[in-house]
DNA sequence: AATCACGCTAATCATCCGATCAGCTATCTG
DNA sequence: CAGATAGCTGATCGGATGATTAGCGTGATT
């Protein structure tokens, strides 16, 4: 089906596997540490392998970066267009609320990803450029149309979009990209099932409007 | 008036002021860079001093940091118990209003704040246990006595406060923090007066319910 | 006036970082 | 079977980082 199986294949097969382990050593690591509190060889040691394998798969620290980066975007952009697909038909105001849902459940599976937002786009650099530009920038816009349509529609209040948009990527996923404090502070674990729940339902019903609350 | 004056001072004026310009230079790199991103060369070139001035100041890069978090705490806290000195006496759901405005007015203005903060509770570690335990944990106390008496009024939905806390400290700050982000996807600067106070009001009407929208 | 402590700097140290290079080994190709 | 190549490692390099040390100048003390 893919091409790979057509054309004879010049990487063999365990070169993937440890390139998608440097890929997720990367991620956790990049998101909790920083790009400059992570190390390439604490990367390495994590994937079990060695420093200069790093180089020998991403020439260079900042393209490992990115190829994280892209891989976590992939996922949570195949996330949401494949529960899109499966709301055709369904009503605006409910479509709308179970995206908001998937994507708050998908902030609280990957909390890597708000990590790395919240760690880059704090200044301006090449870093964040490209954030932005590649990978940001059509998550917005989905979510501006999203939030222009329900603003007519009289679901949401006639706010500007930018501050809809960062009211719910603040409300959403905040408590678990600060899972390890949330444990400390508060003793609840946002890990927990049924803490992710309530707190989907929470940021739904004061997004949404208060009677929603089930 | 202060002990200062009455004992003979040991440290000579200039030293408080290059001491305040080394704060302010390590609050702004640390908070924009990360613990790890900024080095002490480029603090003490922000500052206007030599590099090996911050070892003389403050001993280590850990006790620069601190001093440095601990000065945007103190200010945090006497911004939050002047607001609610002044509003004695008034009725309590136009007073936590209020002091939830001041709040998200307090991370617009230094949003250095919530960056330190995502920095480094993202992972555990000793800076993450001293920020907890020394000056999150006493506003979180807060935050839940006030979320408590509202949800006992019928202000707020029946969520568990850890909830509330994080969809406010979430929805409030992040534009703020994500400034150079925002201004890059969406045009709008956070910066300005009149959009501090739209993402004000939008936050207070989500929170407190629909029909408070002005 | 002599002394001394304070504020600060230039020079330097040991350490760690990302990157490079030569070389090993196993698999594939012809 | 022989050669080539992909996958990976050990050794190492230049550069940057946090910290230390010795020492300078100025202003307060006695």
């Amino acid at each position: 089906m893919t091409a790979t199986d057509a054309v004879p294949r010049v990487t063999r097969p365990s070169a993937d596997a440890t390139r998608e382990r440097v890929l997720a050593a990367a991620l956790d690591l990049f998101s909790e540490l920083s790009f400059d509190g992570a190390t390439t060889r604490e990367i390495a040691a994590r994937a079990g392998v060695t420093q200069p394998l790093l180089n020998y798969h991403f020439s260079t620290k900042d393209e490992l970066w990115q190829a994280a980066v892209a891989g976590l975007f992939a996922e949570l952009t195949e996330v949401l267009a494949t529960r899109e697909e499966g709301l055709r038909g369904v009503d605006q105001l409910t479509a709308a609320k179970l995206l908001v849902r998937e994507f708050i459940y998908f902030s609280a599976s990957h909390p890597q990803l708000h990590r790395i937002i919240t760690q880059e786009c704090k200044t301006d650099g090449p870093r964040m450029d490209w954030l932005v530009d590649c990978h940001i920038r059509p998550h917005y816009e989905q979510a501006a149309r999203l939030f222009t349509r329900l603003v007519s529609a009289g679901v949401l209040p006639d706010v500007p979009v930018a501050h809809l948009y960062y009211i719910l990527t603040g409300a959403g996923p905040t408590m678990f990209v600060l899972a390890p404090e949330c444990r400390r502070l508060t003793g609840i674990d946002p890990q927990s099932p049924d803490v992710i729940e309530a707190h989907v339902d929470a940021v739904t019903a004061f997004l949404f409007g208060r009677q929603e609350l089930s």
